[in-house]
DNA sequence: ATAAATTTACGATTTATTTCGTAATTATTC
DNA sequence: GAATAATTACGAAATAAATCGTAAATTTAT
């Protein structure tokens, strides 16, 4: 099983990723398709990228049967806290703040998404 | 100068840029020093990767001197801004909100910090 | 002015990533 | 069971990124 020290998708690695979390399970057909909705990619281009990602451990797969049945070795949370946690750290200098600062000031967010990072932050400094 | 679409520095251009954001100017073997505080690099490996970045437009150097100096051609807040925006697409569904969440939950922010997005989310509120 | 040191220029190599063609295998249809 | 279709395996090419050695140019020190 990766360690977090080993995640390190690539981006294209990270749009098969999304697929897999969103769907569950799926074969290289299903995710292939789901790519297509918003890029250019030969079939072949999606398999080859699946089996390597399989190599490196980045999914694992049922080859039991003939149309093998892809899964996220990952868990999203786990990626997105670490990615994210690399973000903060090599372009916002080690502060959380200053990212939610820039994240909240530039991308909008509804009123009830911001009343529930307020609810958040209520909780937090309880603590 | 580069337009919001152009931005994509690489993982050791990025590197570069954090140390030149921080001097404002510098001169290779300033950011190379720097670089060497947290990674093995040789020099010429530094000097090659600035003269890239200029090439594509990431610095602006001034080579009227012997030794050139450079300068980030992209400001810091505007190539957060681009980063930020990439990531809550492909990692979080377009949602800036799942991302400041996961953010304040696992990387910890001061009470002053937390503070200071609330005030933030009050000003969003009124608007 | 010569030698030593510093810096840039340039090219080559290595490694990673992405892409895809073709062949082999397995399943499905007629 | 032969033909068709779908899938996987494999290898190779194309592109991008990172690394570094060597030579040339310039500056500094002796």
């Amino acid at each position: 099983m990766p360690t977090v020290k080993t995640i390190k998708p690539t981006e294209s690695e990270l749009e098969i990723l999304q697929v897999l979390w969103e769907k569950g399970t799926a074969s290289v057909r299903e995710v292939h398709e789901e790519l297509l909705k918003t890029k250019e990619a030969g079939y072949t281009t999606t398999l080859k990228l699946m089996q390597i990602m399989h190599e490196k451990g980045l999914v694992k797969r049922d080859d039991s049967v003939k149309t093998h049945i892809y899964q996220a070795a990952l868990s999203k949370e786990k990626t997105q806290k670490h990615l994210l946690g690399k973000m903060i750290d090599t372009l916002f200098g080690g502060s959380p703040t200053q990212l939610v600062i820039q994240a909240l000031g530039n991308h909008k967010a509804s009123a009830g998404e911001l009343e529930e990072i307020q609810k958040m932050i209520d909780n937090l400094k309880k603590q």
